[in-house]
DNA sequence: CCATGCATATGAAGGTCATAATATTAAGAC
DNA sequence: GTCTTAATATTATGACCTTCATATGCATGG
């Protein structure tokens, strides 16, 4: 299986990788089928060889963001841990971090589709609970030890819709509201800045 | 102008209010002109005597729903401030409320429509900006007074995540959630409660 | 009270773009 | 060299935004 790819798999990984930027970038209907095979060098024809629906795509792409988004936090947190900072510090700037405005494919795929969520049929809407309750507990994991329980999901809701509302407002109040928010959970919940 | 409204002028007021209730239910791109103006008890055909496009009815739909919006958080404030409690602690409340779960099309604006605002053309986009920045001003004046700056874009920032992860979790674990963040949010900028 | 004229709404149609399905062609394995 | 896999090209079907010619209805003046 993992030994030796066939073509198939390689072009589902393909399209797979370029429909998890792009449902970030552009929404869950803001890129259709025919853009995504092109952008992975295919062309629509052939997609149903591959998903047995445009919704089964997305489930595959949003599972596929939030795995990236879990390694690329977890990384973060290692690196920095190793600087002196505190875990739940690093995932604080790594997740607000000002790169993430203008680049909100490679960001969190919760944060980049929340509103959007609750109008999905079933197995997309399924999904993203997963991906909600999945950043739920990486924030509850770096919380340091003894913190109230729901703790974790405050803070999520705050990163989440600090990013949201950042990407709406214009690059320098954004910036601003980054920074603000960064500076009060790190200080609430970390003690030392 | 404002003592006798010509028959467009109610025709223009019922799509925009019926517009305001379909965009948070269903997004930006979720209900179609056809839809609206059916809801509305008129045809298609004659949208543009009303607007010059779609994106001018999004507009002022979301103008519409923004003033919806403080009025109900203002009447709250009033109504639970009579109450004894503190005039924050009535915004969460009635901001976070569970009911606010189900019905969407009545609760806010920015909530419902966050992770999209971003991906709207220019005038759109714009309109999005001011519906933030109103929020942001309504939940500070509402903030005991010798609250830090900035902390109202925060909070701002909780509420709306919130209610969004709220939305996208089940009924128990989202009301859960809401509950954990009212709390939150009263005990750490009232004290008290 | 009726007729006239403008304001307003109707319903059909054009054009674009989306998902989904199918037939055909190309490529690779044994 | 045949057989299977995979991708291409084409088509069916249907939404949706927008425009336009036509019809309707309300209000105002005679």
């Amino acid at each position: 299986m993992s030994s030796a790819p066939t073509r198939k798999e390689l072009s589902h990984e393909r399209i797979v990788n370029v429909a998890a930027r792009a449902i970030r970038r552009a929404g869950y209907r803001g890129v259709g089928v025919a853009d995504i095979m092109k952008e992975a060098g295919l062309t629509h024809g052939g997609f149903y060889a591959h998903f047995s629906s445009r919704d089964a795509l997305l489930v595959e792409a949003m599972q596929r963001a939030g795995r990236h988004n879990q390694t690329a936090l977890s990384e973060a947190m290692e690196r920095h841990t190793a600087k002196g900072s505190t875990r739940f510090a690093a995932l604080v700037r790594s997740y607000l971090h000002d790169s993430n405005l203008d680049r909100p494919d490679q960001g969190c795929v919760v944060a980049a589709l929340a509103s959007e969520m609750t109008r999905q049929d079933d197995a997309v809407r399924e999904e993203a609970r997963r991906r909600v309750m999945d950043l739920v507990a990486l924030v509850n994991a770096a919380l340091p030890a003894g913190a109230e329980p729901g703790q974790a999901a405050v803070v999520t809701a705050t990163m989440v819709g600090a990013l949201q509302l950042a990407r709406t407002l214009d690059g320098k109040a954004g910036r601003a509201l980054l920074a603000q928010t960064r500076a009060a959970l790190i200080q609430r919940h970390d003690g030392l800045s």
